[in-house]
DNA sequence: TACTGATAGTCAGCATACTGAGCAATATCC
DNA sequence: GGATATTGCTCAGTATGCTGACTATCAGTA
């Protein structure tokens, strides 16, 4: 098939004048990794909505470690998943609102508040796990296992290096 | 350092009856997706607004194409950049906004816009580049020559078995 | 040519994600 | 103890990104 952009990124069908330094998509890995995300992201929603409910990523990355570290606050649940804070008030604010989670005052610090799962939220977990883990399969399916391996070993070591770069790099909660 | 999440994370401490099913983040494909792509937007921008811009990636992204492919319209702009084409509505309301691109009604098509880089558009492209081949190395940074070149194959072959399991698809153009 | 389906673009609505600012409370330092 | 800095959280504002719906237009066909 012939398209537009074989003839753009074919040197030979470009004038000498045309200044070709922007690269292609493809080479950019900023460009990759939106699309990457892209297809995760679609992934993981339509295979929550198969199983019945009605969860985000993010959602469920904070449910899963507000059950994982109960009573823990919003600034360390934001460093744990690596969010900004101010992300995690409207996430909290919606697995309050759909009964998975509670947020109440801290009784040592009156400035922070502790979040607890429900047992509703208990439930959800437990019930959505299967979709969660189907959608991680579905999103390596082009690769094999050694490269899904692979890709997820550099993704944690470019993720390493880069950690302090966004402002809401991952942090582990102090004791 | 002794951390909770060291705790939560090691078997041995904890009872038997807590269930660990909730796998580590660091083995979800999808959340280092996502944390890869908050650094690579994080490494964007801050280049970016070093050189002295202020154009986000997608703005580029279609900004580049635009000049690539003068004239075409605006699901071909977002078929070939993998944007819903809600998304690129608002993108290029922007770039038009900032005098950047423009937008007139196509005259093969009266459902269609046309859209032209304008000679702003181009100047800044071109002043802009250096900021974002250094950002495009910069979020690989913690990898080697060849561990970038291989992570970048591994996302190019995942995006494509993934590529229709999203709203908005690669697509090529059509001649 | 009239009908039917598909397509280009926009809009309303929702949920991330970010910046920057602000308030209240805590921690630190003198 | 009191001034100062820091921290936990929230809010306003902006930009992605998506779903679903709508209008205008085009394309194919009976």
């Amino acid at each position: 098939m012939l398209t537009i952009s074989m003839l753009v990124n074919d040197p030979r069908n470009l004038p000498a004048s045309v200044e070709t330094s922007v690269k292609d998509n493809n080479d950019m890995p900023g460009h990759l990794a939106r699309r990457f995300q892209q297809i995760a992201v679609a992934v993981f929603l339509a295979e929550v909505e198969d199983a019945g409910f009605d969860l985000t990523p993010v959602q469920y990355a904070a449910l899963a470690t507000i059950k994982a570290n109960p009573g823990l606050d919003q600034v360390t649940l934001a460093g744990l998943i690596a969010y900004d804070r101010t992300t995690i008030t409207g996430v909290i604010d919606r697995l309050v609102q759909k009964g998975l989670a509670e947020r109440r005052p801290s009784s040592r610090d009156r400035r922070a508040r502790e979040l607890q799962i429900t047992d509703e939220g208990r439930r959800t977990l437990r019930k959505i796990t299967p979709a969660v883990e189907s959608a991680q399969r579905i999103m390596l399916g082009g690769l094999s296992a050694k490269e899904g391996e692979e890709l997820m070993r550099l993704l944690r070591k470019a993720i390493a290096a880069g950690n302090e770069l966004s402002r809401a790099p991952q942090r582990d909660a102090q004791i």
